[in-house]
DNA sequence: TGGCAATTACAGCACCTACTGAAATTGGTG
DNA sequence: CACCAATTTCAGTAGGTGCTGTAATTGCCA
């Protein structure tokens, strides 16, 4: 009598994998399919599958599916491979998939700088109300001069 | 001849405001109103501002002006402030708002790592699947790691 | 208690976005 | 070249959300 190995349930399995698109809907505004497909290539197996069998998994038609791996392909979240012989493109989670999520939330701090920069331009002569505006700079200015080295710190160690 | 003190257009403000809005729509999620009365609060004069006043600078209804402000006050964005002898409430931005904006994009990351311990749960019999899980909730927990002392020197340079 | 200014609740409207189904396209194979 | 599986495009639809106008409510004052 061997170690039973017991196998998830799909529905388990797709059960978590709607749990992942929640969270990625409210906190970063991710379509629903979007997380689920995110979400069951973390759990699937084999860990690469075809577009068609995503949409199976995650009760989603094949044509959504286009857009929506088109969107975590070009994102890098996602890695298309082909395979000799055959037709069928498959798809993995990329490696540093959780690196580049992360990153993503801390994009476009410059941009807000350079919105907060206009603003007081916009009252040069209006030192409290410009004080406003140059704390909303300052506070973000921050964020992005923190969060700059910690990533570079997280890619030496994750570099190999 | 005295030093001129020019003071900015209205539609050069609201356009500003305008801009503010279009950022935390895209980053954030938020609704366009909500960015726009957090805007405008950051610019107009006085600092003080009722709700109708903040409505037709932005150029909304004060209905709709009730639940924004509702939102931005509970979430301490903007202070209600009264005055003796008047019924109006003024609404001005909070001090700290931007240290509770940049707070709010890290809250829930624990959500997540909840998510991906459940998720190692469902795969006890398979190293190579959970460690696609495990990935995942390493790189969260790096973050929450990095992120808590940021801001709490960030509450120690701020203190009065 | 009645009156009035200010605020709020709520139903309805307009808009937008995710998603699907069907048709068109691609590209490898015999 | 014809065939066929796989993929993509695109128009249409369903569902959801922000916002408004109106009507109700609050609460201060005489």
């Amino acid at each position: 009598m061997g170690t039973e190995r017991r196998e998830p349930e799909l529905d388990e399995l797709r059960a978590w994998a709607e749990q992942v698109a929640t969270y990625f809907m409210r906190l970063s505004g991710w379509p629903p399919i979007t997380g689920r497909a995110l979400g069951w290539l973390m759990v699937c197996e084999p860990r690469e599958q075809s577009a068609a069998g995503i949409a199976e998994a995650i009760r989603a038609s094949r044509a959504s599916l286009t857009s929506t791996l088109r969107v975590l392909t070009s994102s890098n979240l996602v890695q298309a491979v082909t395979r000799p012989g055959e037709r069928t493109t498959y798809y993995r989670i990329a490696d540093d998939a959780w690196a580049r999520v992360m990153r993503q939330r801390f994009a476009g701090l410059s941009e807000f700088l350079e919105i907060t920069r206009q603003g007081m331009a916009l009252l040069p002569d209006d030192p409290e109300r410009s004080a406003r505006v140059r704390a909303a700079n300052e506070a973000f200015r921050w964020l992005s001069e923190e969060v700059e080295p910690m990533f570079e710190q997280w890619d030496a160690e994750h570099r190999r």
